[in-house]
RNA sequence: GCUCGAGUGGUGGAAUCGGUAGACACGUUGGACUUAAAAUCCAAUGGACAUUAGUCCGUGCGGGUUCAAGUCCCGCCUCGAGUACCA
């Protein structure tokens, strides 16, 4: 019976579906393990051999617990909004549902494209998933839990004093009794002081823009690119020059109403809680970096000196004494180093404190910025801009007169949007005073400045600073916030570079916010009980002629509060028909606590029960790509603890453990080309060809005189002081292939390339001496467009699933990015030949009663060790080579022992769940093998009694000496010596010093 | 620029605490079986010199610590990822 891989995974995969063996129960006496995978966008392009090595590594990990008696909770699902969808349905006019199903259940698209679906695909490669749970972000049922979250962060803000979310209705109570004088919470900057009685006399629409300031999702201008000839807002990556990318369309800077998300009232504790989980240090410092945290001053200038008093007058006091300009800065020790200050030019001070001298200056730079977008303006870090305002301050100390100036370099959206420029200390405002002739004051000891900035915080010693000469740094901060303070003009405080997260897209395929206008045109939540609020359909997916989101086209989609229904948008009367939000949310809505209703998908009545939620707590283990570092992973987070602060989760952390995996690259085939114009048809040249003329002849032309003629034109430059390697590559045009038509020696099947690629087909093909035609190779990502895309189906059905799993883990450690090789997968795939082979001949299962050898148990018990150790490890590379090490030995041991192969089928079966399955019936057991519990290692097997020392003198090895390991270092010591070996490498000499590590090595030196 | 990773044979990689560098596999070469191919099995495989021992060199580069360094320390180089005027 030869191992028949088809018949044995489509069997089982049968087997576990019908059986429900991966159900798992939200009761149970056993311990809880949760297994969490990020779940995939289902494109149209299906996986490729890259995307399930995530899956398989949790998989083992999920398959090992259960055998470790874990009741396992190991859910998949589809993040199923998004823009390829929704950019397919622009194009087709298919409705993004239709093709979000087709990518995932499999089917026909419009081109006839036959799709085998997601779910198909990771069925066929035997994971353990309990499929029962599967929720789909797109579904209904699923989003509207996403509108709940919504509605719940609507209604909530944060209170500093107690660090957490509360009800909305508590802050009301409070203004009620004593206004927001006391209130101590994250809101918007602009919020007015007001008393109980005065926020009792606002109109109802006034409350409701105070209370917006304060919820945890609320509604503010953002500033977006805005392309009126393309009616639609732009991302930055879609803009060049200012320019769209596509036609070319001015772009502009526009101010829209958005959603936002107050994650920076969490920023806080999102970097504390890093602390307490066991996440990869390279997520925790990008995330960390991310949120930003720095500590230092906010100083305030006084504005001393603008013709334009009346404004100061008039406009700055009233609003908060904003005579006033404040900044942020880290280094309040340099204060006596300010030579000027600089604003944002969108600062909102800078057109009420321009001098009528510079309105015109300040005014043509302000636009000329406001014109460039955002990315141009980041990446052109070099070009120094800015203009003088006219407006002196006052120095808080010396009192001296400080110029104000607006750049670009300073970014309206970090700190207050002005910075104190310190020359001395700062490079940047170095540069600008350099380029507008400010002058540099030194406030350093010691220190040259003629050239550049001295930023050095640590080794500052600061001088020419009044009562701060001689301090360090860090005594100078201490010292000049306690001065300012007094003064009442600055206080040390605490920045973050996290910015609060817009979460309005103008998209169709997302989660409609149920959110209506009310006739004020305040946003007003739907009740929870008429959720959810279904995606409506429209006509086109693309934004209004009037420059609407795309869901300005649906005909249905007003919000009527008698009927509690969704009506026609025609009978919008602002009486009792209101329009509904137009925008959706962003991708990351749907994904920022999939894992907690996994917990109980089918919920109806809550996001999920108690219940659920007490038995599993939190994710053990989630295994995903790092490239969600500062998007999912911090946004799941901040929604975590706010489900946590709400008494709605245990704990504030959502997973414990978080690992990486790699990226699988792929390994692109080339064949090189020479198309000049004097071919009569394109000669392909084998790869092995230029290699052998490069390296005997130093190139090409000598070797073939057929291409000499061709070449010679170009043999005067080829040597053009460069190397010969180097210049001859150039001439020759590297096309990719298919990787498909490679074998495993890197050779071409000309004939299936020529079909392929017709315009090649009367192509001269120039092989190799054997006929052969090699390509060349070379690892980039693998993608449609470089033909270097493995699929796992193709992998199933040559050499299995239990293969493949097994070589992607072989193929390097996990948190690593290493290249696919399909020829690697025979080391795997004959392993398991080999595995088969040790149960069962020609005629079936093998008579293994043997009673076990010790070499048997010894093999057996090293096995179980260094792999349950490596599981754990999630060094999953190493334990395939272990198994394959295990088989070998027990091969030639010629092991018939079912007390042996037995457990070794456990050991096998996380990685290789088919064949264990098949092997373990074979072995007559009756039930999955899912469960059985993993083998005990036993020391007392594999215990040596001896050690094969390498003897070094010198630190060099000369040759081992196999000795009892019970034996002392005298004892090791005496017989060594006495060795001739030993006295033919010393020749006679006495050694200095003789280096015994009883167990590990002998070193003699002398 | 800043932050974080990583550099080991022809290739993927192993070496868990400073203790025999290159496990395991691919590829290559030679052999067996076969009409042939596939499959399977056996042997060799870091480099150089010597081919009987044996010797030297070798983990990106240059130093250092140590009886002993891929591993620890100092100074560089290269590649990759993230981030980008963050005051």
């Amino acid at each position: 019976m030869h191992y028949n891989f088809k018949e044995i995974e489509a069997k089982w995969q049968k087997y576990w579906a019908e059986h429900h063996t991966f159900r798992a129960e939200n009761t149970s006496v056993k311990p809880k393990f949760y297994v969490l995978d990020m779940f995939p966008y289902p494109s149209g392009a299906g996986l490729h051999v890259g995307h399930p090595l995530g899956y398989i590594a949790s998989d083992i990990y999920a398959r090992y617990k259960r055998h470790q008696g874990f009741n396992v909770l190991h859910p998949m699902g589809y993040d199923s909004f998004g823009l390829p969808a929704e950019q397919y349905a622009i194009q087709t006019g298919q409705h993004p549902a239709d093709t979000t199903r087709v990518n995932i259940e499999g089917g026909i698209d419009k081109e006839g494209n036959s799709i085998s679906g997601y779910r198909r695909q990771l069925d066929r490669m035997g994971f353990s998933f309990d499929w029962s749970r599967e929720v789909r972000t797109s579904n209904p049922g699923y989003y509207k839990w996403t509108q709940w979250i919504f509605i719940q962060l609507f209604n909530a803000w944060y209170n500093k004093v107690s660090d957490k979310a509360e009800d909305i209705k508590t802050l009301v109570a409070a203004f009620e009794v004593s206004g927001n004088q006391d209130i101590n919470a994250v809101c918007d900057s602009d919020v007015p002081i007001f008393s109980a009685n005065e926020w009792k006399q606002y109109s109802q629409k006034r409350q409701q823009q105070i209370l917006l300031k304060y919820r945890l999702t609320y509604l503010a201008e953002s500033e977006v690119n805005w392309c009126p000839a393309l009616g639609t807002v732009l991302a930055n990556d879609e803009i060049i020059n200012g320019v769209s990318e596509r036609g070319g369309h001015p772009v502009i800077r526009k101010k829209m109403t958005q959603w936002s998300m107050r994650i920076t009232a969490y920023a806080e504790r999102l970097l504390n809680g890093l602390e307490k989980i066991d996440w990869p240090q390279p997520l925790k410092d990008s995330q960390a970096n991310w949120i930003g945290r720095s500590v230092g001053a906010i100083v305030k200038f006084k504005v001393i000196s603008t013709d334009a008093e009346s404004l100061l007058e008039g406009a700055l006091k009233p609003s908060n004494s904003k005579n006033y300009i404040e900044v942020f800065t880290t280094r309040p020790d340099t204060i006596f180093g300010v030579s000027f200050m600089t604003l944002a030019p969108e600062h909102e001070l800078v057109p009420l404190i321009t001098t009528s001298r510079q309105k015109a200056e300040v005014e043509a730079y302000i636009e000329a910025t406001a014109r460039r977008s955002e990315r141009d303006r980041m990446a052109d870090v070099k070009s120094i801009s800015g203009a003088f305002t006219g407006a002196y301050v006052e120095h808080p100390f010396t009192k001296e007169p400080v110029p104000v100036w607006i750049g670009d370099y300073v970014l309206a959206g970090y700190g207050t949007g002005a910075v104190m420029s310190v020359p001395c200390g700062d490079q940047r405002d170095y540069d600008f005073a350099r380029h507008f002739g400010i002058p540099i004051p030194n406030i350093f000891e010691d220190v040259d400045i003629s050239q550049e900035a001295f930023a050095d915080k640590d080794n500052t010693v600061i001088a020419n600073s009044d009562f701060l000469n001689g301090l360090t740094y860090k005594e100078a901060t201490l010292k000049v916030i306690e001065a300012l303070e007094k003064i009442s003009q600055g206080k040390g405080t605490v920045n973050y570079r996290l910015r609060d997260a817009v979460f309005s897209r103008q998209r169709y395929w997302g989660e409609p916010f149920p959110v209506f206008y009310d006739k004020d045109g305040m946003p007003q939540m739907l009740d929870e009980k008429f959720l959810p609020l279904k995606l409506p359909e429209v006509k086109k997916y693309l934004p209004t002629e009037s420059g609407e989101p795309p869901l300005g086209n649906a005909a249905v989609w007003a919000w009527d509060i008698k009927l509690s229904e969704v009506v026609n948008t025609r009978l919008i009367d602002h009486k009792t028909v209101f329009p509904l939000e137009l925008n959706t949310m962003p991708g990351w809505a749907g994904s920022s606590q999939y894992f907690n209703r996994y917990m109980d998908p089918h919920n109806e009545k809550a996001i999920f029960s108690k219940e659920a939620v007490n038995y599993w707590q939190d994710v053990d283990l989630y295994i995903g790509g790092s490239e969600h570092a500062t998007g999912h992973l911090l946004y799941a987070r901040f929604w975590q603890k706010f489900m946590f602060d709400l008494g709605l989760v245990p704990y504030g952390e959502f997973a414990k453990k978080l690992i990486n995996q790699g990226m699988i690259t792929g390994t692109s085939a080339f064949v090189y080309v020479w198309n000049k114009k004097h071919n009569k048809h394109p000669i392909l040249i084998s790869k092995e060809v230029i290699e052998k003329a490069i390296r005997e002849n130093g190139f090409l032309y000598d070797y073939s005189e057929k291409l000499d003629s061709l070449f010679s034109d170009l043999k005067s430059r080829m040597f053009e002081g460069r190397t010969i390697a180097e210049t001859s590559w150039k001439h020759f045009n590297p096309i990719h292939v298919d990787v498909s038509l490679i074998n495993t020696s890197d050779e071409l099947d000309i004939e299936a390339f020529k079909i392929w690629r017709p315009e090649y087909a009367d192509a001269e093909f120039i092989t190799g001496e054997e006929g052969s035609f090699k390509v060349g190779r070379e690892v980039e990502k693998m993608s449609k467009s470089k033909y270097n895309v493995v699929s796992p189906d193709a992998i199933c059905n040559d050499y299995g699933a239990d293969s493949l799993r097994l070589y992607e883990m072989f193929l390097g450690p996990l948190e690593q990015s290493k290249p696919w090789n399909t020829a690697g997968i025979t080391g795997a795939h004959s392993f398991l030949k080999k595995l088969w082979k040790l149960y069962v001949d020609d005629e079936g299962i093998r008579d293994l009663k043997a009673e076990p050898s010790s070499e048997n148990l010894k093999t057996l018990h090293k096995t179980i060790k260094k792999v349950k150790a490596d599981i754990e490890n999630f060094s999953f590379n190493t334990s395939v080579s272990t198994f394959m090490i295990c088989v070998n030995e027990l091969t030639s041991q010629n092991c018939r022992s079912k007390a042996i192969l037995e457990p070794l089928a456990i050991l096998v079966s996380p990685y290789a769940p088919h064949i264990a399955e098949e092997l373990w019936e074979k072995l007559g057991n009756t039930s999955s093998i899912a469960t059985a519990s993993y083998p005990k290692f036993e020391a007392k097997y594999v215990i040596e009694d001896s050690k094969e020392y390498p003897i070094s003198f010198n630190g060099k090895l000369r040759f081992t000496l196999e000795l009892p390991l019970d034996m002392n270092k005298e004892q090791i010591e005496a017989t060594v010596m006495a060795h001739e070996k030993t006295q033919q490498q010393l020749q006679g000499r006495i050694p200095k010093k003789i280096i015994i590590v009883p167990g590990k090595i002998v070193n003699i030196v002398g």
